[in-house]
DNA sequence: TTTTTGTTAGTGAGTGTTAACTATTTTATT
DNA sequence: AATAAAATAGTTAACACTCACTAACAAAAA
């Protein structure tokens, strides 16, 4: 077996982590089981990782990179209600490509682990937050959006964004969550733009 | 000590259990710790319950009593439109006065744990979904409610509950979850109510 | 006397993590 | 360019601990 680098080892295991994840629940998240699905042995995760909640950090960090291409995607967009839905629009989209991310979103016994770890998902759901509220703003100056606190409409937008996404889940990834997402924007363009 | 029946010991240990899980988190409820607060052995807790899943069932059931206070408070609303104030409204009230209710909602991992309960937990949420199509039903026909699809309603009404749960969650619970309740409501009021 | 609720002691399996050591790769020196 | 030294990535074996659960037995209540 040929050694390989720190880098190329933490991408493995965070990847593998995250597909455990996936198939059994953070329960299921152990480093023997991490370790026999990078096929290295368990204390050779501790050359790349400090222990298991630094695993668990870099997990987050992958949600970060997600918010990257969400930032770009976005900044594409012409018109502030074309940054609305493309906002949406994205969520799904990527979520569809990646649903083992899902998995990662609703492990909320993860984040428990540690304060640490919960003030990291606080940061990511704070910047999205932050994201979605200078396009909105921008929505009202602009007169696309209807004229209700945006700090409620913030959550409107994101509340249905993930209880789709949980039904997406519950029911085991059975329909097109893209589909689902479109009809979900219809409705949605016809109560909050104008 | 005193010997007590096996419905008295049942409701201790599900009492107990709810506390675990809000404290701790789901991975916190071990049979341990749960005989460790009843104050009877571990063995003790077999006596009552089948297994670790039994209990958690027990959890779930809790959940089925909230649907039976729900159901009652919603009966007594007279309009279509007092009946969807009522359902939720009557969410963030039942939430504020039961907190660590909150943490069995969000507590995925433990619907993972096996078939049973994940399906247990499906069927209490498709009730939930079942009653609000039911109200938005009625206040479409009697003309009180916005014309879009209902289930996009739905996903819309309950996502935005849930999201603001979680961010009560998130902050230590360190708002009024009435209130913030009822702003939000005002604006659903705006955006779907004619 | 029988049933029910409790106890103590113990099972095998799994957890994250460390100590001690080895093999490979990179860097520095001859 | 060849070789010695240092750094890095890996191993096996074991640590102390927690887990859900059970066998065997005791005491209280019906």
């Amino acid at each position: 077996m040929s050694r390989l680098t720190t880098e190329e080892r933490q991408t493995m295991i965070i990847d593998e982590a995250i597909k455990i994840i996936h198939s059994g629940g953070y329960e299921a998240l152990s480093i023997r089981e991490i370790a026999k699905q990078v096929k290295i042995s368990e204390p050779a995760i501790y050359r790349h990782f400090l222990n298991k909640e630094d695993i668990i950090l870099g997990i987050l960090n992958r949600m970060l990179e997600f918010d990257k291409l969400l930032n770009k995607n976005i900044a594409a967009a012409k018109s502030a209600k074309q940054k609305i839905r493309q906002f949406v629009l994205f969520h799904f989209e990527f979520l569809e490509n990646n649903p083992e991310m899902t998995s990662v979103l609703f492990s909320e016994e993860m984040y428990n682990q540690s304060e640490i770890l919960k003030k990291k998902l606080v940061f990511i759901i704070q910047k999205r937050k932050q994201l979605l509220k200078v396009i909105l703003d921008d929505a009202k100056n602009s007169g696309e959006l209807i004229d209700v606190d945006n700090f409620e409409l913030m959550s409107i937008i994101l509340g249905t964004i993930r209880i789709i996404v949980m039904e997406w889940r519950l029911s085991n990834f059975s329909f097109q969550l893209t589909d689902r997402g479109k009809s979900m924007l219809k409705i949605l363009d016809k109560l909050i733009l104008l």
